[in-house]
DNA sequence: GTCAAATCGGCAAGTTTTTGCCTATCCAAC
DNA sequence: GTTGGATAGGCAAAAACTTGCCGATTTGAC
């Protein structure tokens, strides 16, 4: 299911104010198939954000021009759905508490391993899978509905179909893991356009 | 949703292997006016869970019996939506993550200030009143899509706050920037508990 | 072929949410 | 004190959503 070659890649949006270390990275995770840019901070990244269709964000804790949780606070307001992944090299507990608060899908130590990190976006992938795609959407789409109801409608889209991945498509499961009457599951599928995919 | 209890206070489960720290921590607690109960590991913690009606549970990570991130993944089971704190002396960057994703809603170092620990334990009380009110009656009521419709309510709180937030207390501008009728977002307001503060 | 389990979807009643209209406050500027 | 802007909230009609009932379809086992 997780098929890095397809043209499913994942737009990874790679922020680090090391150059040599963020050149490397990117390098790597390119050869490996994922499509990759790059910002030396968050003035840049955000911009990046605004400019670019991004999937995934990875970002440095520490950054000249901006705190990495402030980077990420001001990255989830214009896509509150993204996952975010920090990593850092002089991380406090504080720190990774107010990362992980924020809504981090993961925190790794500097230095970062590349094959580490790139294990980890295609964990983030595949299980986030649901919020990318909808991501893409939901932001394409007229943008004078990306509003309150749509991002709400995105999030129920999101719950419901990873959830439907969580437990391989089974219908019953969901019903369970949801707490939600069969029958407005069955509504919000239709409204929201999920389509039930059972093998992997 | 209705509040059955009569009681307002919160009880909390103090879970930590010091005898010594516990008892203080859990005079403290009681004197600011919260029903403690108090066990010495995960053992005795978890069967406190079974024989009373736990609200939050604040647990060291390092205990003799067990490690805290085994234990709260067990409390969980039982009790799906608690908010679990922790707290620990010792902690690296993975333990924080773990613990984090696990759902953890806070992580305080060791020596844990009592103060921070009742402004941490209120904060929570009033963040979690939903899910805590609604862990209440979890018997009584027959379930109704608690955990669909719960996160959906919460992902809407959220993105009302932090627009509130992000318009300092505006109304007109958060109207704006979520494109949704004014009197639907008094409603959502009132009845999600949200209350407009502007800063300073 | 038949049976049971899992799922789907039409229909309609029952509920909840959304919204327009209108009035009331609060506050700061004149 | 009056005025205008921002915000609240009552009320009721309209719109949207939820959900039980019931029959249909699919799939795999026997």
């Amino acid at each position: 299911m997780s098929d890095v070659t397809s043209t499913e890649t994942a737009s990874i949006l790679l922020v680090d104010d090391d150059h040599d270390v963020l050149g490397a990275n990117a390098r790597f995770l390119r050869i490996a198939g994922l499509d990759v840019l790059i910002a030396d901070g968050a003035t840049t990244a955000l911009q990046r954000l605004t400019e670019h269709s991004i999937d995934i964000i990875v970002t440095d804790l520490r950054m000249p021009d901006r705190n990495g949780i402030e980077f990420a606070r001001e990255a989830r307001q214009m896509q509150p759905l993204i996952p975010i992944l920090f990593f850092s090299g002089f991380a406090q507990v504080n720190d990774v508490v107010a990362a992980m608060k924020l809504g981090a899908v993961d925190f790794l130590e500097k230095p970062v391993d590349p094959e580490e990190l790139l294990a980890r976006l295609l964990t983030i992938k595949e299980t986030h899978r649901g919020a990318i795609a909808l991501q893409r959407t939901a932001f394409d789409i007229a943008d004078d509905s990306v509003a309150f109801k749509s991002r709400v409608l995105a999030y129920e889209k999101y719950l419901i179909e990873s959830s439907l991945h969580q437990h391989d498509g089974r219908i019953g499961c969901v019903l369970k893991a949801l707490k939600i009457n069969r029958r407005t599951l069955n509504e919000k599928m239709t409204r929201l356009g999920i389509v039930r995919t059972t093998t992997e």
